[in-house]
Order: C-alpha cells, then structure tokens, then sequence
DNA sequence: TTATTAATTTGTAATAATTACAATATTTGG
DNA sequence: CCAAATATTGTAATTATTACAAATTAATAA
C-alpha cells in the first residue's frame, strides 16, 4: 500500500514517517491541488493527533526533494500537486476550480541559454473556464 | 506632471484621487515590483495621512480595470508592476531579486482554441540568476 | 533486539499579509 | 456651489504561515 511511497522517500534519504506517507498517498490521490488545511482535515480522521506543523514541515521537505511541486495561483493560500510531466494551471475566476492545462513551457530552454538555473516554472492561466463559458450564454 | 495618470484613470471612469496618481507614478516609475508594504512605505513620507487601506484598495481598483498587474512569484506577499507588455518572471531563490524576461506565452492561443476564457497570464521561473551564478563559481 | 542519537511530531504562540468595517472626507456631475 | 456617491483613514479582525520547545519516534550500530 505505502511501497511506492517509502520507495520515493528512501531514493531522497528522507526518513520515513507516517506522516509523510499519509500525506504523500493524499496527494497522489488527490490531484485537485489542495491547501495546507485541505489536507490537515482530511488526514486528521484516520489520524487525529496529526498537528497542522507536520503538514508544513512535511510538504516543505517534499518539495525541496523534488517530490511534490507547490502552486501559487489564487494569490492567498498554497497549494500542493503531486510532481508529474510539466504543464500549466488554470484558475476560473468564477467557479474557483483550478484545472491542469497540458502544455510545457517553450520558453525554458531560451531563457537557460541566457544564463539563468531554471529549478522551477510555473505557468497560470486566470480566466473563465470552459464549463464556466457554457453557463453564461444560457 | 500627472496627466499621464489622469488620463489613464479617466478612460476607465475611475475617480481621480491624489492617492491613486501618487501609486500610479510610484509603480511607473519603480518597475522592481515593489510589496503594497514597499509602496506604501515610500509614498507615507510625502503624504503622511496616507493608509495602507488606501494603497490595497487603490491597488485592487487599478489591478481589476488593467491599469496594473500582480506578481503571486515569492507566495508570500503580492507584488505589483504597471501594466506593459506580456513578459514571464524570474525570481532568484539566492538573492531574491524579481528579474523581467522577454518572453511571450505561445500557449495561449491554443488554451483560447480550446474553450478558456483567458484574462491573466503568469509566467514565473524560480532558480539561480545570472549573477549569483557567476558568483558561485568563484 | 536494544540502546543511542538525531530527526520528527506536536501544540501553542508569534508573525505577517490581507480584509472588514464604520466614521470622516473628498470627488464629480448638475 | 451642492448633493450624492465614492474614497480615505484607522483600527480591529482574519487567515496563512512560521518559530519554538518539549515529547516522541526512526534509523543505526553494537
């Protein structure tokens, strides 16, 4: 159940916890970007001694392995998305939901033969989305 | 001195204050994406009666009718810069500085194809700068 | 397996950015 | 110049995040 998990954390020398585990599987399982409190929430059922501190300290230490990838779209709370192939987000203004948009950035390899270190890009799209779109025509 | 802002402020049908031609200006002529704190900060010694209420409200208007846009790059605090041409951002996790690149999104038009309605573009690249690079092979 | 040590978790308190709100003041169209 | 609508100000409240110290746990070597 966690192998994939203990595997990805053993390969960064990060020591395993439950936490960390539960935290992991929920992002892998949960791909709607959540917050910080989205995820304390819900993993606080099955373990109700978890401190909103380890959620920080957990998802900091993922992300700086590389691990998982933090998201700043709405210009409040963080977010959190489990690391896969590149792409953008897309943040609808009037339903709030955030949407994977499946297209990488063509600018990166421009902008390292200027001489920059590119560790991370983030793309975000703000607007109406799709579903959104459809409702206002009615 | 100040027609430029007035002028832009009148062909949104936004009231013309002092307070708003001064943020204006300040964001004119300050193109290093300053904090509203930053903003605030400078413009309170030549007006000291001046709130921070006023600069986010100000900010808020301006930012909503396109005068000015936001830089969501650090995830803490929100950064500002007067509205020009499309470009991406470069923050530099050693120094810290907000660096402009020229670049265009190519990827709009086809996110526009597919449905989106699509109001902002965000452009961030977190890494090393030019600079701290050189500085580290030292 | 157990003891040790270093790292992690927890809970609470502190901080920092932003928003809410009500009273006062200012802008603008007639 | 007046009236109505809107903006500014100051303070208080809210929200996300970080700091920190005590208690607990994971990993390692004997």
């Amino acid at each position: 159940m966690f192998e994939k998990y203990v595997k990805l954390l053993k390969e960064k020398s990060i020591k395993i916890t439950p936490q960390r585990l539960e935290i992991l599987m929920y992002l892998d399982n949960n791909r709607n970007h959540p917050t910080v409190d989205q995820i304390y929430v819900n993993l606080k059922d099955k373990n109700p001694s978890l401190s909103k501190t380890t959620v920080y300290n957990s998802l900091e230490i993922l992300n700086k392995n590389n691990i998982i990838q933090t998201i700043s779209i709405t210009g409040s709370e963080t977010r959190y998305d489990f690391k896969n192939d590149m792409h953008h987000h897309f943040i609808c203004k009037k339903c709030g939901s955030i949407i994977d948009i499946d297209i990488a950035c063509p600018n990166i390899k421009k902008t390292i033969d200027d001489g920059y270190k590119i560790q991370e890009v983030h793309g975000y799209f703000k607007g109406i989305c799709k579903k959104c779109m459809g409702s206002e025509e009615k």
